[in-house]
DNA sequence: GTCTGGCACTCATGGAATCTGAGTGCCAAT
DNA sequence: ATTGGCACTCAGATTCCATGAGTGCCAGAC
């Protein structure tokens, strides 16, 4: 063993030791709780040579190493193993995620078993809707020049948009617009429909037009401009819990998770075959600089339909939530291919 | 004014300081910043008749006085005034949810609007569903022999639910249930819905017999037996500013703040006339005893559709708190009723 | 060249001792 | 019933000190 490769062991040593005790890792304690087979003195030049090239850092000049957002980068790109599920996970996925009924109880479920899988907050991304397709397209008459459109997404998502109608429709003419809408979006996907909707128009009798027109322009609106996306979050309590690593008060951690946006980005942007981690000052977003985030995309077969994943201190089990959030998304898009 | 009088002055002025300083206040202090036109000798013998009584408590031997759960109490019952909404309140309600959308819109911006307003959590209910009556019911076959429900109320909730076949359905049959259905309960009470239901297997072919008994049963269940309920929070980053007034950290508060069935029985049992005012332990749950709900009734008209309200330290303003919470139900109730 | 034991040095942490001042309760006087 | 005076209590801040974990560096061993 190199030299070189010894001191990758101790930075993966440091790493493990502090995430698992939070206490800053000396020279002796990883002598004689990892035998690395030399002596403190030797370890203590390998970490002098790792904080020189920036992977750990002393709280203080008394004190022991701790991991930097860059040490522990190292730590998840090439030093951690991967650690299978054990069977109580395994069996807990499954029968949290099997009693599920429609979208939101599962999604609901999901977040809560990720949750508590990882100890950490969850959060968890609806299908996408432009990556899903049409399954049917209700429009419903409420009230005086009012009509709704109930979106129903093959991922089984269900949208409700009001629409304000230029003129008034008797119950034949909505039954008519329903009948056209479906036949010409049903199985489309949402990504495609634009095309499909700038036509309808001509396709209605005259007298209907104008409410068509809105209703493409609304339609428009809501699934092809601002496509509204949606997350769910759980565990929130979870924080309290590593309330120490939070240095600048909770605050700043809880009103990201809150901002729908900022959770978009942290877990809308991935593909599903690799798992996403953010590390620190990774994140795009100023109040997650003290956290880490690990996300990954679920879908039925290989596009992603959304995403998913934790929220944690930086000092977190990267290996063990890696695997819970790609075991969960697994399961996940299984689910949604057999509904 | 009488000595009795007096004592509940003192007691006022004690919660007041005590609310906007977060210090134990003392008997100089007091009849420094509040002209009670008598000495601090004088106060001390009231807040020790008052202690006696249990109104307010010692931390310890050399501090100030501070409100007990009982003080609180009698503050809000008997001495806080009613505070007006400052005009830029007012303004912030109205222009907050005057651009809302559907439903689940509008209920997110209120939400985060009391929030704001409050700077407390916030908690807002889903109009309830026992109290809303049906717009219309739709039936969409979602793949081999299952059917999702969808239900619109008039208050605008879009639910749905999946049901498995005993036998495959033709798109006639769907139109045909879905015809039913309609016209069955559209404008129906769900609270009565039941009667109504429980008679639909017979009016339909005998082919259609076994489907229509899985549906009438999926809908009893999901609408009479176990009703489904829905919250919203937010604004639970305002915890972390009073986080020295939650001495056993804010654990037990975040996890009931995720718990529905605990937000429900908060906000849910609240009509919609009065105020209600939940203080430190006399909150039913647990975890919740070092907190104060402050909730009320909204609802179009005199039936409460649901509750909503603020969750936060005991030590919190109960008169703005009551005003605002009051307030945004009243314009909560007038925007379903427009709807 | 690499590793190791030895040694002086640093400094956070925790405990003990001390000081200060806010606040109280009680009592005698008004 | 109210008030001023006074002794008493005690949390919190401050200081001082001892402890020890941990480091960096160096000279010698392999």
């Amino acid at each position: 063993m190199s030299s070189e490769d010894r001191k990758l062991d101790v930075l993966r040593a440091i790493v493990e030791d502090f995430v698992s005790t939070n206490d800053p890792v000396g020279s002796r304690a990883l002598s004689e709780r990892h035998n690395l087979g030399v002596s403190p003195a030797t370890i203590r030049n390998d970490m002098a040579a790792l904080e020189e090239e920036g992977y750990i850092a002393q709280p203080h000049t008394s004190a022991g190493r701790v991991p930097t957002d860059k040490g522990y980068r190292l730590f998840v790109d090439r030093l951690s193993a991967t650690k299978p599920l054990s069977g109580a996970e395994r069996r807990a996925i499954q029968s949290f995620l099997a009693g599920a009924g429609d979208l939101d109880d599962m999604l609901r479920r999901t977040v809560r078993l990720l949750a508590q899988l990882t100890r950490q907050v969850a959060v968890v991304q609806y299908p996408t809707l432009t990556r899903s397709s049409v399954r049917h397209l209700e429009v419903v008459d409420v009230g005086p020049r009012r009509l709704m459109l109930v979106l129903i997404t093959d991922t089984g998502r269900v949208e409700q948009r009001v629409l304000e109608l230029p003129l008034a429709v008797c119950d034949d003419d909505v039954n008519e617009l329903r009948r056209i809408l479906n036949t010409h979006l049903q199985g489309r996907r949402l990504a495609d429909a634009h095309a499909a909707l700038i036509d309808l128009p001509d396709v209605v009798t005259p007298a209907l037009r104008p409410v068509m027109t809105t209703i493409v322009a609304g339609l428009v609106e809501a699934l092809v401009d601002q496509p509204e996306e949606r997350v769910v979050t759980g565990g929130t309590a979870n924080l309290t819990r590593s309330a120490m690593d939070f240095p600048n008060s909770l605050h700043p951690v809880l009103e990201a998770l809150e901002e729908q946006v900022v959770l978009l980005r942290l877990i809308g942007e991935v593909d599903s075959s690799t798992v996403l981690v953010r590390i620190g000052g990774e994140n795009p977003h100023e109040g997650l600089h003290s956290t880490s985030v690990v996300s990954v995309g679920y879908g039925a077969g290989d596009t992603a339909l959304g995403g998913l994943g934790v929220v944690g201190p930086t000092r977190m089990d990267y290996a063990g939530n890696m695997t819970a959030v790609r075991a969960v998304a697994r399961y996940v898009g299984q689910m949604l291919a057999g509904s």
